[in-house]
DNA sequence: ACTTCATATCCGCACTTGCGAATAGGTCGG
DNA sequence: CCGACCTATTCGCAAGTGCGGATATGAAGT
């Protein structure tokens, strides 16, 4: 089997206990699970898991590490959205993950937070005027 | 979809993040590696990793804790193998890391040199007497 | 019983990680 | 430019984790 410069670069550059460490702690899952399938702003994460401002960013900023999360800027907001790695292990078990985390209670609770203040958002103080959550393709 | 006594076991007894926390650690994964196909002793695993005898047994204990592999004792050695989780999902993800590390350049190197011991234990002081690792099913 | 060998656990230490509180940085409106 | 707002980072501390060295446990031979 021969190896190009390519898959070499995926193989070798990328290592699973990055991975594994990232996926290990309940609020990155929580986090994970919540961003599966839509781009959060920032604010509704604090909300959503009820946790101070700060414990959040940091979590985003550990999976942004881990490339497992891209964000992006919408004047103040910052937008998150999941990236499925290009190594394809990873991406398998990454996708076997939420797969799993979708199924559990806590997270469905969760999800259903979620939707709920989309819809009332006037309930949530800082979620005032704040951009919703949109679904997006995780294919890039 | 209805929840039976042994699916709610399954699925609320098992915790991600445990199994995450355990596959987060090199020594870990090049010890599941090894053991990937094959019941090994733990004299082996010293042998191969170069690596205290202390450490290797902490991290086999760890690796035991979360469910991913059993031990069994004949006389005076201990033999671990892997076992394959019931829960679907933390299975198909413990298999895709396998695959995965299979193919990265220090776990070849591991192998390589654990048949090597094998062929010639005699070269090896710690292997002089120790029972040869044998090919398993990993299916229970 | 005592020794030897293989493995597991305990102990103390260094290093890492997560947390809250405070602060810094970026962006927009006035 | 300044304040208001949203998010990120820093700091100090408590808790967790991995390590080597010492020791305990367990099995088998004498």
């Amino acid at each position: 089997m021969m190896y190009t410069a390519g898959m070499a670069k995926n193989q070798a550059a990328f290592s699973l206990d990055v991975l594994f460490r990232a996926l290990a702690d309940t609020t990155r899952l929580r986090l994970l699970n919540l961003i599966a399938d839509r781009e959060i702003c920032v604010c509704y994460f604090v909300e959503i898991l009820k946790t101070s401002q700060p414990k959040i960013s940091r979590h985003l900023a550990y999976l942004r590490k881990a490339g497992i999360v891209v964000s992006r800027r919408e004047g103040k907001w910052m937008h998150y959205r999941l990236t499925i790695p290009k190594d394809e292990v990873a991406s398998r078990i990454l996708r076997e993950t939420l797969k799993h985390l979708r199924e559990r209670p806590e997270m469905k609770r969760d999800v259903a937070r979620l939707r709920s203040a989309c819809c009332t958002p006037q309930k949530y103080v800082l979620l005032q005027s704040a951009p919703q959550p949109a679904i997006v393709s995780t294919n890039n």
